[in-house]
DNA sequence: CTGCGGAAGAAAATCGATTTTCATGGCGGA
DNA sequence: TCCGCCATGAAAATCGATTTTCTTCCGCAG
């Protein structure tokens, strides 16, 4: 077995450097402040090369109050948008240095709390907010906490910054285009409508539908859970009304899976009988039956944004809530048709 | 705005219980040997619930040589899977009292090496490997440093402990499925054969069609790498076989996807003209058109063994290589189906 | 009355890195 | 020759929790 070796200290480094630890220490992170001669400065630079030496995290993060880490709170269960967001998250965190530390949401219920570990034992710089479940009560212990924090993906009032996207003008261009496409009675699969961002891409539906000087039938419009039987079985009721929408619109690509085997179930084929289309962009929608057209939502950009904003945060910043500015792009596929085509 | 409380500290319960950090911090973590006045420890108990009292992480850490927080790393890139592998090593870690640190084997090109932090820096009681680029530099310093690992979802010849599933016996299933349903040309779109564990589903073909006594034809295993187009451009190029296969098992669900919409470019109708099936279990495998036939392995209990043999390592104990023992399940749907039916 | 033992709790060392405060030695100027 | 200053670097305090090592103080037996 390799020497398991105890593993390197500081002290390690200067001793083989025949050094003080104090000076090893401002040499090692560039103290600007520091006088020195320049042998003795690289005998402790190549000391720690030699030893490979790395500064314990936990001891540097005492005495600096700084983790270099950053917590993120979000719900692993739904698929494409969070992972994509998670994905985006950590690379953005890594180029800037940090870790990431994550909590799912599912353990809102359960004895661990990790998000509550995250929140109070301070091993994190800040926190990034993604989750559906954040209640006020939480956004209360937040802010008493004193700890930075960004809101990802939804907006929520008087919370404090957030990063999200434009989802109301994402979904008015999803409704332009079938509004181009001829079609007159348009379909709603809404989602969680009650909390953000579903809420935000109804106001965004209601606004295109507005201004396309079409009514929302009763019935139209139609809220369901997240899991795909919910979908599902609320594309099903969407496709009994009559008249039958000639369109559909999905609140998430995820949900448009379900979604678009409940039209075929329903015996209507797309986009012949019935288009059908998602909000935001996914890495499967191209090899769906039909392919799906989708409105590409900049969620990197969020990310990106959203941890920025955190790290300016951290810095004693206060950056203002951000919405990612990269235009929303209609991706045209075969899901979407001519009305009656 | 609300005080920004500076976090509370030991020395403030035991000031507010008007006793000393020792018996504080001792009663506090229930230390069996502590004799002390019931009211005395009421009082300590009282003043942490009041003022809301947790240790600070780095500096508990630090004393204890014990964070209590994991590492994973792994690529998120391809969703499904390794999605479904960090929700459940979050969940199971969570359970344990764990945190999940995550970093992103793309880092492996980047200048944040995120990795070699999780690795060198003391913030992780562990490390969990799941990551396809794991080579045997890492393996060694791995080992050199002498941090608790164990590699998931994947075996590395004496790298150490592993958690895997028995890919070889599920893709035997697979091959059995389709081998019942009378199909004698069976190909395979293989994967990143060179590295486990598509290798050892490649082992599990094999040994399928040989307990059948079929042939592996010439051009009827293709690998490919793992991103849609070339999953989408290697199905095309196994249905353009002569004689064609009358069924293909894809090495991923994830990849299924493009598989399909593969065959169906080839004017091809699944399953009546050629049989699809996935080795793993998707979410959206039900959704499909047609629905995907699938095996199911036991990805979560996998995760949780080990999260758990992890654990047993940081515990100072040894456990071997574990494999999921959960029998894998054959999900048997639409898109397979009698040879010629 | 003295001393012993244990209960109850305080003081101090420790984990490893950073940072402020001190000490030493050499050199130039008076 | 002597003083003071600067370059160099060591010693010590700090971050917050844990844990080992003392102190007290009290009751009770000898």
């Amino acid at each position: 077995m390799a020497a398991t070796g105890r593993a390197v200290r500081l002290a390690d480094v200067a001793h083989l450097a025949g050094v003080g630890t104090s000076i090893a220490s401002r040499v090692l992170n560039g103290d600007p402040t520091v006088s020195i001669r320049p042998e003795t400065r690289e005998r402790i630079l190549d000391a720690a090369k030699t030893l490979n030496y790395r500064p314990n995290a936990l001891a540097r993060g005492l005495r600096l109050a700084r983790t270099m880490t950053i917590g993120i709170i979000i719900n692993l269960a739904y698929y494409y948008e969070n992972a994509e967001i998670l994905m985006a998250v950590e690379r953005a965190a890594a180029a800037a240095g940090y870790l990431t530390l994550i909590a799912d949401t599912a353990d809102f219920v359960g004895r661990g709390e990790a998000y509550r570990r995250l929140l109070f034992e301070r091993r994190v710089d800040g926190l990034l907010i993604a989750s559906i479940l954040v209640n006020d009560e939480f956004v209360r212990e937040l802010k008493q906490e004193g700890l930075p924090f960004v809101i990802l993906n939804r907006r929520v009032r008087g919370a404090g910054p957030s990063a999200s996207v434009d989802d109301a003008l994402g979904m008015r261009m999803a409704v332009d285009h079938l509004v181009e496409l001829g079609h007159t009675h348009i379909g709603y699969v809404a989602g969680p409508v009650r909390i953000d961002p579903a809420s935000r891409r109804l106001v965004g539906f209601r606004a295109g539908m507005r201004a396309a000087g079409l009514p929302i039938r009763s019935g139209f419009v139609l809220p369901c859970a997240v899991d795909d039987d919910a979908v599902f079985r609320a594309t099903a009721d969407l496709l009994e009304r009559r008249p039958r929408p000639t369109a559909l619109i999905v609140w998430s690509p995820t949900a448009a899976v379900p979604a678009l085997a409940s039209v075929r179930q329903s015996g209507l084929r797309p986009p012949e009988d019935v288009s059908i289309m998602s909000f935001n962009e996914s890495p499967i929608a191209r090899y769906l039956n039909p392919p799906l057209t989708t409105v590409h939502m900049p969620l990197e950009e969020m990310a990106d944004a959203g941890v920025h904003a955190l790290l300016r945060i951290v810095d004693g910043e206060h950056p203002r809530s951000i919405v990612a500015r990269t235009a929303p792009v209609l991706v045209t596929r075969g899901s979407t048709g001519h009305r009656g085509s």
